[in-house]
This record gives structure tokens, sequence and C-alpha cells, in this order.
DNA sequence: ACGAAGCCCTGCAAGC
DNA sequence: TGCTTGCAGGGCTTCG
């Protein structure tokens, strides 16, 4: 289930293999992600090569001169580099074979993933024109944060969940930094101080941070481009830990419902 | 404007 | 053992 650190470790996994390489096939296999795989794709893309790639939020973007191939991994998403005609997965939905011999894969089992093509500016492409800041930028700061939360309701583990707020804090991310801010996710977003903002920001960027060191958190089978799991599990102090001592102050973790998303927090440390 | 809920989908695990 | 059920959850979309 990617989330930021492994859009990220995905996005340093392929880029040197692909950058500036000739396309010369685009295959694909299974139209019905979120969206239809655009048709055009192929005649957009053959004989192209891509002269950027970079990252925002969790949307892949892959340019080329005349364009922008936008990928979203959704909950179960991958891509691998491969050699040319290595036999498919069940899942593998698409494919770029580059003149190198090297193939890009999609494989997303469960298709909440997304392959888009645009030609115009990426910043006013209707999926990403109303993102929040990167979390990793100056702009995601407390000042920021305390001024767009006064009056909301909301409960602060959705609010920094929400991607018009900051981007690319999924679930697992926000369970962690709410917990090393000692702060409980259902807590109304207006009523957090300034101060404790602060702490929020410094935290959430610095287990992302992490996480993108250790190659993100693998979850059943994510891999970065490289095919190489991420190391980041072992840090996770609150997610998956459900009824397993804090590791603060010893008490049970507690799991609740929030929105519908798995939450894990610690009574006694989260107020 | 805001907040809550619905929906897309497959694999896996738990329960009967 | 084999079925059913629930959960995983990003994020757009719809509804109140």
């Amino acid at each position: 289930m990617p989330e930021l650190p492994e859009v990220e470790t995905t996005l340093r996994g392929i880029s040197a293999s692909i950058l500036n390489t000739k396309i010369i096939q685009v295959n694909i296999r299974n139209p019905n992600l979120r969206w239809p795989i655009p048709n055009q794709l192929p005649q957009s893309l053959k004989q192209q090569h891509f002269t950027r790639i970079r990252r925002r939020a969790k949307y892949l973007l892959l340019s080329t001169t005349y364009g922008t191939l936008i990928i979203h991994l959704g909950m179960s998403g991958s891509l691998r580099i491969v050699p040319h005609n290595t036999p498919y997965d069940k899942h593998d939905h698409f494919e770029l074979c580059f003149a190198n011999n090297r193939a890009l894969r999609l494989k997303d089992p469960r298709r909440f993933g997304a392959v888009l093509w645009t030609k115009d500016n990426i910043g006013k492409h209707h999926l990403l024109a109303h993102l929040g800041p990167e979390p990793l930028s100056p702009e995601f700061n407390a000042d920021y944060l305390f001024q767009l939360s006064r009056s909301r309701k909301v409960n602060i583990k959705q609010f920094i969940m929400d991607s018009k707020v900051v981007v690319g804090i999924g679930n697992i991310y926000a369970n962690e930094a709410l917990f090393a801010s000692g702060i409980n996710p259902k807590r109304a977003a207006g009523r957090i101080s300034r101060a404790r903002y602060e702490l929020l920001c410094q935290n959430a960027r610095k287990i992302l941070k992490e996480a993108i060191r250790q190659g993100g958190t693998t979850l059943r089978d994510f891999t970065g481009g490289d095919g190489k799991p991420g190391y980041f599990k072992q840090e996770l102090q609150v997610y998956g830990r459900k009824n397993q001592p804090c590791i603060q102050c010893g008490h049970a973790l507690k799991e609740i419902r929030l929105n519908n998303r798995s939450t894990v927090y610690c009574i006694h440390c989260q107020k």
C-alpha cells in the first residue's frame, strides 16, 4: 500500500533505467484501472523518451517533450524494471518497453491505480491543481496548519490525511506522526495549539524522511522499482500493533475506527 | 463550506 | 476442508 515514501522509493528505483531512453513499445494489457488507460497512449509515447521524471504527492509524473504520463499506484500498485520478454504476472496491466532492453511494468491487483496522459501544464491538471503542500517542503509548517485548522471540527487524523491540507500522509504515517506527537487522533483539528502543530510538523517530516531513507514500508508485497523490499515496517510504533504494549508507557495500544480507517493509539500518551 | 459516507477492486485471513 | 465475511485503504465523488 504505497504511501509517499513508497512512491518516492519507486521514483528513485526506476528513474536511471528509463530516463532519456527511447520508448519502443507500449503494451496495455488491461486498461481498466481506476479510469481507463487512454487508448491513444501508445501513439503519444512511441519513439519518444522521458526527459524528466518527478513526483507530486503520490503521483509519478513522467514527461516527454509533448506531454506528461501520470501514474498513481493506488492501493496495491507497484512499478518494476524488468528485462524485455520477462513472463507477465497475472496483474501486470501496463508496460513500457525501452530501447535498452528494459521494460517498466505496472502491477496492480486491485486496480485502484491510474495511468493518464496530459499535454497541459501539469499544475493545472484537475487531479493536481488543488493539492496542498508537500510535507517535506517549507510551506508545510506550524503556522500554515494552525491557520488552516482554525474553526475546523474534523478530527486531526482526517485533517492531516486530507490532500488539500497536505499531500502524502496516508493512514500508516498519520497514525505514526500523531503517536510521536502525543496527540489523540480524535481531537478536533481546530482545538490544537500552534506549539503542538509545530511538534506534529517536525515529527511527520522526520518519520517520512526516515521511511524514505529505509526504502518505504513493506506491507504484503510492496517493492521499490528495483524489486527490493522496504525496511520501515520494523520502525512502526503503533500501526499494526493493536493490543501490544505502548513503546513509551507499556499501556496496551487501542484500535478504533476513525472515518472507517484503522486507527491505533495510546490512550495514556496521546491526549 | 464543511463533513460524512459511498465506491472502485482483489487477496488474504479469520470464523463458522 | 470449503464456504462466507470482513478488512486492507487512496482519493475522487456524491449526498446531506
